[in-house]
DNA sequence: TGCTAATTGAAAATCATTTTCATTTATTGG
DNA sequence: CCAATAAATGAAAATGATTTTCAATTAGCA
């Protein structure tokens, strides 16, 4: 946990935004959840201690949220839906398990060498990477030789 | 082009499928574009020459051809929606402008230490990874820099 | 040539996300 | 405190991609 919610707070105030009961139970509803929690999770979450937030209003803090780099967004392969979760410590990438959606972070992933090359031989400015391992956990391992 | 339209027809033979106009001409407008294509492209593209096919079908062709490893798919960051492009040599990825939507492959990633070390420390079989760089193509960089 | 399982397309269903809009509210300066 | 006001909210509808359903068609084999 970087950041503490009232830091947070001071941020959206710093962007200009209000800080509303809603608002803050979806900040909390994100901090307090060690997984990767898509839209509607969070949604469901809120709703347990607020009922009545507008799943709407997930959407769009979620979208500040993200804007302003205090979440990010996880990829799984095949059917593309995006999760947004709490950053462990900033930039960061996941090791996501194809058969019963566990995810683990990592952080070193080391693409600094091959983004300068790629940068320098296609003249792109880059300014981010999406990186993503696919497989099977431990636990999905073992089940798989056990059938 | 790795593969001749014969040999995937040939393959989706092995596995039971049947050899319709309708995959022939998706097959055809996948393996003849450069592009990376998203299903309803692909569908457009498709009904110049063969009206009536069903967007339907372009999906369940390509779930096919993925499911065979002979498409493959791409995320671009935000929006999440993936499109299907035709594998220039196997394993590659990508480095997608964000402005404009240009895609460049890339073949050499060099993940294999990485994936090692991971899998080691994790007790996870990893069977695959999501590589995507983002930022600007050289066109697009200008452009922000006259404006 | 005829059989049959696979395939197809239209239409409807799903599902995530976005837009619209009238109503409410947080913030601020008096 | 008390407006004034821009920002935020939620319901509902719109959008857009993808999936499901189902009756009709067809490819491939016997
Ligand atoms: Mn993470
Ligand atoms: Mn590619
Ligand atoms: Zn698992
Ligand atoms: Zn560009």
């Amino acid at each position: 946990m970087i950041y503490t919610e009232k830091k947070i707070e001071k941020i959206l105030r710093q962007r200009g935004c209000k800080i509303t009961p809603q608002r803050r139970a979806i900040l909390s509803a994100i901090i307090h959840s060690r997984e990767h929690l898509a839209p509607a999770a969070i949604h469901k979450k809120v709703c347990q201690e607020h009922p009545g937030v507008g799943l709407v209003t997930v959407y769009r803090t979620l979208e500040i949220l993200s804007e302003l780099g205090l979440i990010c967004e996880m990829h799984a392969g095949g059917n593309c839906r995006s999760y947004m979760m709490r950053r462990p410590s900033g930039h960061h990438h996941h090791l996501i398990c194809s058969d019963c959606g566990t995810v683990i972070d990592f952080t070193d992933c080391d693409l600094g060498e091959l983004e300068r090359r790629l940068s320098k031989e296609t003249s792109f400015k880059i300014n981010g990477h999406l990186l993503e391992f696919l497989g099977q956990c431990r636990n999905c391992c073992k089940e798989t030789v056990i059938r």
